[in-house]
RNA sequence: GGAAGGGUGCCCGAGUGGCUAAAGGGGGCGGGCUGUAAACCCGCUGGCUUACGCCUACAUAGGUUCGAAACCUAUCCCUUCCA
């Protein structure tokens, strides 16, 4: 693969650079040469969500620039749980359920970043030598370099520290991923660590472990350095990624496409086009221009590019033309669609309650009254009221955006 | 280890024997206006039921009482002060 030296511009040009550890050397060092860097990713769910998606953005910057990326699975880290900007301790999550989630992600990898091909990233688990280390051989290495008075003063324990306190066990996540940072450069001479904000504090750990811990053969160690990207979110602060059904995944046997491109194609104005930015290769100005011009277009293209990096083209053209057809107000083949058991000419009551997108027939009646149901773009005017006994196929509309094609067996 | 205060619904927070499925706010959902956006206005918001109603719920477990989120006892957890 050729290298191409400026990656760093690309990353600050597109917004993915939040703090460095060393601005200057971080500069030199991506223009210089290919170097090895390394993310981190704890496998606390078997699927990645939309923040991953993100920092996995600059991972393939990273690499098709021709550096040498180096994915972490926390195999290790995640049966602790990293306490960073959290209230509350993690729940605890099994050491098989870690193992299962690690293989899945492992799996889903090669869509988002290059693990075949000239330039592979490198996958890894750090419960290959985390898992292993004697608990006294660990403290004597690598606790000895962590200051307590110190680590309490992070930011990102504070909210545990007001909330009521942080176990013993959670303070050694940071000496974990720090000492992951050592051990990565021992192996594969990786000298840079990318993560997004939240990770910082774990991220400079690392960086100040490296200059504390001499490197395997008693050499000094290259100067390791750190960097973080902002975290995904709203105009108004809040998270990126939270769906009327929960989380947004980027498995479509977990979120659909579908409703991928919804969420995208709903985001505020204000952010269409830093998400531009983030997920398209579209030169800056461009954007700019496309956003000034008109919002409403700019904010198609990218709820469709989105779904394309996350999905692929022919997925995302699919859930662009269903979307196109159900909000003008007619059928679309690939709707969503759910199958039905029902009694010939049962009460519409009864088909909703039977869907996924109402709960119960107390629900189903709620939104009935409140004129929130349209089956085949009409309103249903009355609880009582029943289905046509000729058909057995309907398209039900929830409120404005829930659509379902409801066929009945 | 000692003392005082506290633990309420998704979150914050009022409530100190019946009028409490629990004020108020936030969030969420639905309606209107728009552009499948925001802002704004209106409605809904523990679960099930056509309905009468039933079930579950104010940290946990017991108790007092016709009746408890509220009173008592024990347990757990948190906050502050002292050691």
């Amino acid at each position: 693969m050729e290298f191409k030296n400026n990656a760093f511009e690309i990353l600050e040009e597109r917004g993915f650079v939040m703090l460095t550890s060393h601005l200057e050397e971080i500069k030199k060092l991506l223009s210089d040469k290919p170097i090895t860097f390394y993310l981190g990713i704890d496998p606390t769910a078997d699927d990645l969500h939309i923040g991953h998606f993100f920092a996995l953005q600059m991972f393939k910057i990273l690499q098709d620039c021709g550096h040498k990326g180096v994915l972490l699975l926390g195999g290790a880290t995640a049966m602790i749980g990293d306490p960073s900007f959290r209230n509350d301790m993690r729940r605890l999550i099994t050491r098989e359920e870690v193992d299962r989630n690690a293989r899945e992600i492992s799996g889903i990898l090669h869509r988002f970043i290059d693990v075949d091909g000239d330039n592979p990233a490198i996958v890894v688990n750090n419960a290959d030598w985390i898992r292993p280390k004697q608990y006294v051989d660990f403290m004597r290495e690598v606790g000895v370099h962590f200051n307590v008075a110190k680590m309490l003063a992070a930011e990102c324990y504070k909210n545990r520290l007001k909330e009521g306190g942080l176990t013993f066990f959670e303070m050694g996540y940071m000496l974990m991923q720090a000492y992951d940072f050592v051990y990565l450069n021992d192996k594969y001479d990786c000298i840079f660590q990318i993560g997004g904000s939240d990770q910082w504090g774990n991220i400079l750990a690392g960086v100040e472990l490296s200059r504390k811990m001499a490197n395997k053969d008693g050499k000094e160690r290259p100067v390791m350095v750190g960097m973080s990207c902002p975290l995904l979110t709203k105009m108004d602060g809040t998270k990126m990624g939270k769906t009327e059904k929960g989380v947004l995944w980027v498995n479509r046997d977990k979120t659909s496409v579908f409703d991928c491109f919804q969420y995208f194609s709903n985001v505020f104005d204000e952010d269409v086009e830093r998400l531009l930015r983030f997920f398209t290769k579209l030169p800056i100005i461009e954007i700019i221009g496309l956003c000034k011009d008109d919002i409403v277009k700019a904010k198609r293209l990218m709820a469709f590019e989105v779904t394309k990096k996350i999905h692929g083209e022919e997925e995302a053209l699919k859930a662009q033309e269903t979307a196109k057809q159900l909000f003008s107000g007619g059928d679309a083949t690939d709707a969503p669609t759910e199958e039905i058991q029902i009694e010939n000419g049962a009460s519409v009551v009864e088909l909703l309650a039977k869907t996924s997108i109402v709960k119960s027939k107390r629900e189903a009646r709620e939104f009935i009254e409140a004129g929130a149901i349209l089956i085949d773009n009409k309103q249903v005017a009355s609880i009582d009221e029943t289905l046509d006994k000729n058909k057995t196929e309907f398209l039900v509309k929830k409120g404005k955006k829930t659509f379902l094609k409801v066929i009945i067996k």
